[in-house]
Formats: C-alpha cells, sequence, structure tokens
DNA sequence: TTGACAAGTATAGGTTGCCTATATATAATT
DNA sequence: AATTATATATAGGCAACCTATACTTGTCAA
C-alpha cells in the first residue's frame, strides 16, 4: 500500500475477499484491480499478497485452481462458504470501528 | 480495543492526538474517553497508550507536565504545532482510505 | 535473435503496532 | 485491614505488512 499503509493494516484479508465474491481472480489480477478501484490508494504488494492467499486457503476461506490456457501459469481463487462468512463479519466489524473513528475525529459519516 | 483490532491498527497515534487538540489530558483520561466516545468499540491498553505517549513526547508531537495536586501522579500531555500537523496528515490520509475501501467493499459514504 | 521488460508466482527476513502480563504506588471503598 | 480503582510503566511476544530477491514465461524492440 502508499504512504502510510499502517492506517488501515488488518484490512487487506476484507479488500482481497471482496473482490472474490464477484468473480474469481488470480493474483496479479487483484492487485491491478485493488490499484484501480482505490484510485492508487492501495497499492497491495506481491510479497504481502500470495503468502495472504496460501494462509486463505489453508483456511478454507478460498480453494484455487489452476489455468495455463493463456501460456502463463495463473492460480484463480474461489471465494468458499466459510470465506464469505469471514467477509460479512469482517465487513460489518471494519464499519463499527469506521462509525467510531468518524465519532472521534468528526467528519464524514458512513452509513449503516 | 476490543475483538479483531488489526482492522485498525495505526489508528491509535490519531485518535490520541485529536483528544489532545480538543484539552491537555493524562493517559487513564484518554483511555476512559476513547471508551466513552466510542461506545466500548475502542478499548485501549495502558500497555498500549504509555508507550505511545513518549514516543510521542519524544517525536515532539507532545508536551508532557506533572501535575500531583490531587495527590495523584498525573501526567498531562499537550499537543504541540508538531503533533497537530502530524494529526492533519493522519486525518486526511485516513479520510482517503476510508473513502477507498468503501469504493471496493460498498456503502454509503457521506460528504467529501 | 537476443536482450530487456512485463506478467506471474513465491519466499526469507525485517519492522511496526498492538497485546498480555506484570510491576509499582496511592486513593477510595468495603 | 483488605480489596478495588486510579495511574503510570516496561518486558516480551505475535501478527500484519513491507522490502528484497528469486524464478519462469511471453512480448516487443533493437
Amino acid at each position: 500500500m502508499a504512504t502510510d499503509s499502517s492506517l488501515f493494516s488488518g484490512s487487506m484479508t476484507m479488500l482481497i475477499l471482496k473482490l472474490l465474491e464477484q468473480k474469481d481472480m488470480y493474483g496479479y489480477e487483484m492487485i491491478d484491480t485493488l490499484t484501480q478501484r482505490s484510485n492508487n490508494a492501495f497499492e497491495m504488494k506481491a510479497g504481502t499478497l500470495y503468502p495472504l492467499l496460501h494462509s486463505l486457503v489453508q483456511k478454507k476461506c478460498l480453494e484455487v485452481y489452476q489455468d495455463d490456457a493463456s501460456g502463463k501459469m495463473r492460480k484463480y481463487y474461489h471465494l468458499t462458504a466459510v470465506g464469505q462468512k469471514i467477509l460479512k463479519e469482517k465487513t460489518q466489524t471494519w464499519h463499527e470501528y469506521s462509525k467510531a473513528v468518524v465519532r472521534i475525529i468528526g467528519g464524514e459519516c458512513y452509513g449503516n
């Protein structure tokens, strides 16, 4: 991530799971998608992503399958029911904390 | 902090500086104030706070003075100009990242 | 046609941020 | 008198993320 990433450390898992809720993706694709959708606010590093993906597979949050059709090795990740549950929990927690931060630092407020 | 604190690690400094922008406080007072204003979402631990305060003093973000009037030792912390600048930067970054997260995970976002 | 670069995945090692556990001392409560 | 709340402090540890590096294959320009 860019600049002062520490402000949002811990949210990486949530963001990855959210991307995979919409469609199966391979690692490099996730990095690009995150960068685009966040307008460069997030620049996830490969060295952060791949170990994270491996651990999420181990925790049964993701399933992986390989596709070499294009000649390049691509490992696609698919969100499981377990992963979906974790995503829901993390998202809820995020909104809760986000609202609490806003109550303290003021400014904009997040719905629901 | 409560439960899955990792989602917001890195925001502690910002929150502390924000409290001290409003008035000088001593450590224990900050913990209570944070707990109250966040409706128990944040439960900062003493073992987290005091080392953080010491490091902020070292970075010239805070100044400290002691008050033993009440019989109890209380170290009051005061926000410096440097601290104010850091607070402004962290707050800006937080809003930026927060908006980026909302763009990815969805939910409403009010104001800038 | 080969040399450089982008795409794609992977791991080791280090830093940071926060936590738990523990320690100390005094005031208030019981 | 004993316990609890107030108040500050430090050591040790874990988890999350980063940097640096490594490897392979495809593409494009010189």
